[in-house]
Order: C-alpha cells, then sequence, then structure tokens
DNA sequence: AAAGAAATACGAAACTCTTCGTTGACAATA
DNA sequence: TATTGTCAACGAAGAGTTTCGTATTTCTTT
C-alpha cells in the first residue's frame, strides 16, 4: 500500500506542473495542461481522481475547489525514474548512462562544471 | 514510417537478448527470458511480431525457425530513452538527470573516473 | 427559494500492452 | 506414407491508459 507505481507519461505531465505551482486545483492544472496540448476539462479530472487512488497525488477536500499536492518531491521521482530506468535499458551501469546523457545533449559549460563539484563531492566520500 | 516507437517494459526485456545475443531465433529468445521468469512460448513470440511490425526488430525468415535482430543498435536505444526521459522529468537539464543517477547508484570510483574523462573530452570540445 | 455557474463524480469508449490457447504448416523419422 | 514434434500465425481476453460526454452536487446571486 506504501509503494508509488511509476507514473505514466500523462501523469507525469501533470505532477510537473503540480511541482512547479505547489498545491493546484483541477481547473489550474488543466490551464497549464492545454495551454501546449489542448484537452477537455474532465480529461485532467480523471487522471487526478486516478492519481489519487494510486496515491501519486494527495487531495484537500477542506475547500469546493480540492486542491491536489504531488505526494513524492520531485527529486524523489526523478531519482526513481532514473533508477529504473538504470534497470531496464542499462543493465544498472550509472556511468553508461551519464555517457548517453551527455553524448545525448549539448549540455553548457555551466553545467559540466556542476558536475564536475559533484563528481568531488562523491570521491571525498569514498575514502 | 522512419519513426520508432520507444519500448516498452518487455519488449526492453527482449532488445536486452537481441542485443547480447545477436540473431536469434523466438526459442533462443523465450529461453533467455523465461530463466528469470517464467512466461510462456507463444508470449514471447507475439511480442517478437509485434516488434516486427512496430519496426523495432527486423526477421530474417530464409530459415524454418525465423532470425530477429534489433533494428537499432544498443546506444542508440540509450540514448533515445535518455532523451525521452530528460524531456519528460527533467526539463532537458542532462545535469539534473546525472545529478540524480549518482546520488541514486553509488557508482565504482572506476565508473567516477570514466564519467570525469569524458567530461575532460567534452570540456576539450567546448571552446 | 429558484436559477445559474462552477466544480466533482460517474460511466463508457477507444486504444495499447501483455499474456496465452488453439490452429495450421512444415519437417524429420519410423 | 503416417506419425510426431517444432515452429509461426491467429484470435482473443484481461488489465491499464487516455479521453470525454453526461449527470450530480454545491455555491452564489437574485
Amino acid at each position: 500500500m506504501a509503494d508509488i507505481p511509476r507514473p505514466t507519461d500523462a501523469e507525469l505531465s501533470i505532477l510537473r506542473v503540480l511541482w512547479r505551482r505547489g498545491p493546484s486545483t483541477v481547473k489550474e492544472v488543466h490551464d497549464e495542461l492545454a495551454r501546449r496540448a489542448p484537452t477537455g476539462y474532465t480529461t485532467t479530472l480523471k487522471q487526478l481522481q486516478i492519481m489519487t487512488e494510486k496515491g501519486l497525488v494527495t487531495r484537500d477536500e477542506s475547500q469546493r475547489a480540492h486542491l491536489y499536492v504531488a505526494r513524492l518531491p520531485e527529486e524523489q521521482t526523478q531519482t526513481q525514474l532514473v533508477g529504473d530506468l538504470l534497470d531496464r535499458a542499462f543493465e544498472g551501469s550509472a556511468s553508461r548512462l551519464v555517457l548517453r546523457a551527455l553524448s545525448s545533449r549539448p549540455a553548457t559549460p555551466g553545467e559540466l562544471a556542476e558536475i564536475r563539484e559533484l563528481l568531488d563531492r562523491l570521491e571525498g566520500d569514498t575514502k
């Protein structure tokens, strides 16, 4: 009961909105989503209801317009998704995944520096 | 017609076998898969047929037992999957993804060194 | 209190994914 | 040539995903 399933594509779109906006009504989420890809209001509502059942989001019903909140923080979900991809396509090799990530997207010099700092920190711990 | 869809979980399991073994019959793929998770022979067959329709694999029918081959090399599929995840969950930020990958899995010192080399190479080009 | 609006709940349809039982083709062999 | 075993093809069922139309509830305004 405590485990939360991997979000589907449509669910992830909704989670992104909730992470950015914080607690939001269906209308607010829908308006954001419909800006990029027009869709029906009830479609977003239904998604959020299913996500509530799955435990992906929680719902505050104290107001007339219910407020939805992502159950897990963005970082945790990202870590879950990366770990999942690692197992499914990279035989668990993190370095391979990093290799592909950096070769598939031109990272900015600033980003590369960030990663370098991260490496320094990690190697500092490994002693 | 030229674009190949993102492989599903079950499809990825099959692709992993094909990448490791090279051209294989249904029986060969099935035996590998069933070792970890017992499943019916026709299940694997049907998957391969669907994957052929989708263009994920190609089929050599010259022999009685058809030979299946992954259409894209492992590297290319990995790049596609990482790029996809980047867009869906990381707003395109490669450094964020790398951060999550490394913090979710304890990379070995050797792997960290590999990544460092990659960074050197990339920064060399960015001038 | 009635009418109108805004929001949620319900149900269903279309589609995909995954699995497997059954059928039919083919080949080796007795 | 009849039998047996191996393989691909087909169809379908069950679950999950995504979408949306309709109904119901609830609040607000008159």
